[in-house]
DNA sequence: CAAGATTGATCAGTCAATCTTT
DNA sequence: AAAGATTGACTGATCAATCTTG
């Protein structure tokens, strides 16, 4: 009864887990390496600085990132105590807290982001066609999607 | 000078990595709840499993699963204490170990493995067409040969 | 009580050092 | 010395329990 995979379904997928997890690897040393931040705390970073305001509520960080509540809290606690971001009372909502760049976590990103980025090409994009990025791009939304308005059990 | 990603490229990239964590961590909560078992554990299970003699030596497993060594033995030295493999003495080379599925992994491993496929499709595979599982399987072949034979710095 | 968030215990993953056999 | 693998210490992630405000 059960729909085992076939062999095409299986290179896509396994295929799809190796590869994320050695690109995040790859990445992950490189931005540690070079510039003392591990691949979560950019990602943090990134989020942080693409906000309107330059601050968000630990709920939206949630969101964006797709990460666990108190995984989110432990992260932020220690990015904090090293300078890289910092902790508001929330005017509106006393029970929230906004997390804003520091002036050290703005830097910081700054002279990440292009090294990180041409790491993403050069690892990555650069070995694929435009007409596979686009494929990416599509396949991603729809099982994004997919994942996201499926049944409660 | 750097060469930025355009918005497509951003969506395809962030997308990916946002679409694997959510499929891990969806697979592996399915796994601990309804069989005891994590998403590495599964892995390492099938991967013994599909060995031709029902073992693999330590270094064979590292590249199937693209694992750390110390990852892999600490995982190993876990899966023995919990019986689902056996470590054996190699008898060519007394330097490595053969890791073998007990019955207990073996029986895991089976009854697991319906239920989990089960997921991959329902969560996945089943959102997509034909053509973009096609396109992914030759998407990730083309990256993972990209980033094994790149230059060494 | 529900929502927003933190805390502490525990478990898994990583790094550097080590041990044994080739 | 190099290859195969383990160990211990440290960092990060997860789970359940808790605290505070709405």
């Amino acid at each position: 009864m059960t729909r085992w995979l076939d062999e095409q379904e299986q290179l896509a997928w396994i295929g799809l887990l190796r590869l994320t997890s050695r690109l995040r690897a790859e990445l992950h040393r490189q931005l540690v390496e070079d510039h003392g931040i591990s691949l979560a705390d950019y990602e943090l970073l990134a989020r942080l600085n693409a906000a309107p305001l330059g601050g968000l509520r630990v709920r939206d960080l949630m969101e964006t990132l797709d990460w666990e509540q108190s995984r989110l809290s432990h992260h932020l606690a220690r990015m904090e105590k090293r300078g890289l971001v910092e902790r508001r009372e929330c005017t509106k909502d006393r029970r929230g807290f906004v997390f804003v760049l520091t002036e050290t976590g703005r830097s910081t990103l700054e002279r990440a982001a292009p090294s990180h980025v041409e790491h993403v090409r050069r690892l990555f994009l650069d070995h694929l066609t435009p007409e596979q990025v686009m494929h990416l791009r599509d396949l991603t939304s729809t099982a994004m999607a997919g994942l996201s308005d499926r049944p409660v059990g």
